[in-house]
DNA sequence: ACTGTAGCGGAGGTACCCCTCCGTTTCAAC
DNA sequence: GTTGAAACGGAGGGGTACCTCCGCTACAGT
């Protein structure tokens, strides 16, 4: 659980401003940016989300000089929650953990589609992110492996691939949501 | 195969215009706007596409007067290829027509997100698309049922969008695309 | 309490996009 | 070939977003 192990916790943690105010600011702009980006994508307009936030665009650009920036601190932020909730469940069982782990995916990915978007796969933070992604659920999905419940032709790459592409889907409720993800999940299991 | 089957083919007929010329720029505006819908998504400027399809912006809101009916002719022409190609692989084998319609579906989500993005449900012409798109594919899904090789727990509802969202997703490359649709397909798939 | 400095907000220049309008061009029917 | 109707292109007005710059504010260290 050291820093280097996650690189993404480096990122989260180094811009946050040390005064009062400023920090009050920054989280806020964090706050607004990820709402602004679940409702308008990667198009969300910057004065927007400094008017929800209830700062002065000079703010926001003091914060994050490039919307580059700004998307990445966003996403950042989501991965190592991420993280978390990994440490969170490793002490239930080896299925039951994997399949808990991706319930969270869902809040997870409407920040991603719209920092895939945004940053066209140009940014090194997608390096760092997809690292700590996979030092967290990597283990999850191994101990799955190791148990004998999960199929061992292929690789975690794939799992998150396919969990993230149902996920990130409109279906008509989310009991739709569960049932395929579950069919899916399925073809993954093994009987 | 009437036209009243396919909803989506009287769409599709009724806008290109009779002369020549015009039928020309019509149908290059068509294949502009699908490319710039693929590359910038719902906020493809029409300005570049009217560029793109080497017209005038004038002639491009002739023919579409709202942004609307660009983004719904453009769908309706997808959704229409898709219908051809279900009549088209009806011949095979249950399942390998079921999973040869699949193949195709990566193309057509392309314009398929930009479009829910740009129209937001509000627009009828989904009602019209998702009919067809009923009528074309669920006599494949029903036809792999009723041959015992397809789950019957699940309907085809479900299982397009397992596949749309899949499909829709950023993979490393088609050979992993193709790896992990099979491997969901394999939790709808009887054994 | 004082004060220097980090932080603040928003006016405004630039750029792009939307959409309308109308003088010009091109088609096709005769 | 003539002709009139249909189609064309793009200038231009209105709007919005980006980002910079700088006079003002409020925190925190002494």
């Amino acid at each position: 659980m050291s820093a280097q192990q996650y690189p993404v916790q480096a990122l989260v943690a180094s811009r946050r401003p040390h005064r009062k105010d400023a920090a009050r600011n920054y989280d806020a702009l964090l706050d607004a940016a990820r709402e602004a980006f679940a409702e308008h994508g990667a198009d969300a307009s910057l004065e927007d989300i400094a008017r929800r936030a209830g700062v002065g665009i000079g703010t926001l650009y003091r914060n994050f000089p490039s919307r580059r920036e700004l998307f990445e601190s966003v996403y950042a932020n989501d991965v190592n929650e991420l993280v978390r909730v990994a440490e969170e469940v490793a002490d239930r069982e080896p299925w039951e953990a994997l399949t808990a782990w991706f319930a969270r995916f869902a809040g997870y990915m409407v920040t991603k589609r719209a920092v895939r978007e945004a940053l066209d796969e140009e940014s090194e933070i997608f390096d760092a992110c997809r690292e700590s992604m996979y030092a967290a659920g990597g283990p999850l999905f191994e101990r799955a492996q190791q148990a004998g419940v999960a199929r061992k032709d292929m690789d975690f790459g794939d799992l998150i691939r396919m969990v993230a592409g149902i996920t990130a889907t409109v279906f008509t409720d989310d009991a739709q949501r569960d049932r395929v993800l579950s069919i899916a999940l399925d073809g993954v299991r093994t009987r």
